[in-house]
RNA sequence: GGCGACGUAGCCAAGUGGUAAGGCAGAGCUCUGCAAAAGCUCCACCCCCAGUUCGAUUCUGGGCGUCGCCUCCA
């Protein structure tokens, strides 16, 4: 397969320059990207998740043979911050029980939703060494100055302040809302340490124990652990400001040659039912809660129809829609691989498996199109059935597998029906049969199903139709629909 | 108040200076004992007004509306 030409490389829209630009790795065939990670002091929820599976898709895509990158994905955890420290008093805890608490369950999340493992992961309170090296050079070359309750950077001193952001610093300081602190010089300045007050978790440093503010773990873990300038800076867009402008303040007057990252890369924000979704405002269902009730395959799915940056609304409409999407295309596949075949109806176009290759990956090329090229791959499920050739078809299910890989919703091509059953079916179910079919001496709800099949079966060759629709009747009452084919008779769930 | 994004069918959503992908839902048909599934077909004057243009949903200006950031936030 030949690699990517200059023709077809991938494009993204860079919020530093504003514009869409085409990815060109610092080190060849090696793209180095750091993705603001999670503060795990509170319950995550899908927002956060949307991100992170936005990052996970284009990780994917550019290890595809399409780009053929190798890549090295960092990840942070801010393991240390005020909430969590906050938590962990009133819950007479410590903040490093609070933060595992919640950053258990997030992996846990992230792994149902088939989100791969960053390279590094690293935790702001490893750090602590590199990260009190980079205040120490920041003071040195008087970019931050030791104040009564800790160290700020004073960003008066960085003239680009406000570049990434489009923010203008004469603006942001007449702003009544900036939080006034007689520590500071400015009120713009933001801090590098705090010094712990009694009962705080504390670090040692030259100017006094304390512990990292939030921003400077960002630029001393991105400077270790991928060397800067690095490719691709990534977070949501709530974190443009003031969290990648102060990165950016850190980490570039150290740098000889700036920028820290030379593409910045945002995900939209997620709403819920039309609001955002936020910790503040309490209108959130945790992650692993919400996870419980949907198919987080189809989840995947769901975010994909929306461009990454846009803002997209969550709703139970939308992921019901998702959710039978993912199932036919599923369902097309297994129907191919079966060698299931549609007539090819005059008129309709079949084109073949390397054109549906192009459109869809020509989508993902252009700054990660991902809804015009799942378009493209129900174009290609459309085409599966009708190909007639053996040679046509096998092709196609390897691109099928292919983009389901990009995409992260590979494991639905394997996976059983994911079907979940409360403990009371079998008996409802038995209730429901009444006199039609005693259900004998069965416990799985599976085989329930079956016997009900096969009494239908029976049923209905002997033309007793009547008892046939009262066993299938039963069934759908407890949301089991059925299927007859040629080759017997199948059940999904339906929902009631 | 400052900055920014968005407004395409019932819902979600891609996209383009030359009369609009895809998904979900809906309708009709085929198949079928019935149904389901599957297949076929159908379903949009692209928020409003003005301008530029031979031609705008796509460009420019104004308006209206929704949302976000400016404070912890993916």
């Amino acid at each position: 397969m030949p690699k990517s030409n200059a023709r077809m490389s991938l494009r993204l829209f860079n919020t530093r320059t504003r514009s869409v630009e085409p990815l060109r790795p610092l080190e060849p065939d090696h793209v180095r990207i750091y993705v603001c990670g999670l503060t795990p002091s509170a319950e995550g929820h899908l927002g956060h998740a949307r991100s992170f599976l936005f990052f996970d898709v284009l990780r994917r895509y550019l290890e595809h043979p399409r780009n053929g990158y190798r890549v090295t994905y960092v990840k942070n955890v801010t393991d240390v911050d005020d909430r969590a420290i906050a938590t962990a008093q009133r819950e007479g805890t410590t903040f490093d029980q609070v933060v595992k608490r919640f950053y258990d369950s997030f992996r846990d999340s992230m792994r149902t939703l088939n989100v791969r493992e960053p390279d590094h992961e690293p935790y702001a309170t490893d750090f602590i060494p590199q990260i009190v090296e980079m205040i120490a050079e920041l003071i040195e070359r008087g970019y931050a100055y030791v104040s009564e309750d800790g160290i700020y950077y004073e960003v008066a001193k960085f003239p680009r302040y406000g570049a990434l952001s489009g923010k203008n610093v004469e603006e942001l300081m007449v702003g009544a809302r900036i939080a006034e602190n007689e520590h500071k010089r400015d009120p713009l300045d933001f801090a590098l340490w705090k010094f712990a007050k009694p009962g705080e978790p504390r670090w040692d440093s030259p100017w006094g124990a304390g512990r990292p503010g939030w921003h400077i773990e960002c630029s001393a873990m991105s400077r270790a652990l991928l060397g800067v300038p690095f490719d691709v800076h990534g977070g949501g867009y709530d974190l443009i400001f003031p969290h990648h402008e102060n990165e950016i303040a850190q980490s570039e007057p150290l740098m000889e040659h700036p920028p820290m990252a030379e593409m910045w890369v945002h995900g939209g924000l997620l709403n819920f039912d039309g609001r955002k979704m936020s910790k503040s405002l309490g209108n959130f269902e945790p992650l692993s809660e919400l996870l419980k009730r949907h198919d987080p395959l189809a989840i995947r799915l769901l975010f994909l129809q929306t461009g990454y940056r846009k803002p997209m609304n969550f709703t139970e409409e939308s992921i019901a829609a998702a959710t039978t999407a993912l199932e036919k295309l599923v369902s097309s596949f297994r129907r191919a691989e079966s060698g299931d075949r549609e007539p090819v109806v005059p008129g309709r176009s079949v084109r073949e498996p390397a054109q549906h290759r192009e459109a869809v990956l020509a989508h993902l090329d252009d700054d990660m199109n991902t809804a015009g090229a799942l378009g493209a791959l129900f174009d290609l499920a459309g085409d599966l059935v009708r190909y007639d050739d053996t040679r046509l078809r096998d092709d196609g299910l390897a691109l099928m597998r292919e983009i389901f890989g990009i995409f992260g919703i590979e494991p639905a091509l394997d996976r059983e029906q994911p079907v979940t059953f409360d403990e009371d079916f079998v008996e409802r179910l038995g209730e429901r049969l009444g006199d039609a079919l005693h259900l004998n001496g069965v416990t799985s709800p599976e085989a329930a199903i079956q016997q009900v099949i096969d009494a239908r079966a029976e049923a209905r060759k002997n033309k007793n139709f009547a008892l046939g629709d009262r066993l299938r009747d039963a069934l759908a009452a407890e949301g089991i629909a059925l299927k007859d084919s040629k080759d017997g008779t199948t059940w999904i769930v339906a929902g009631t």
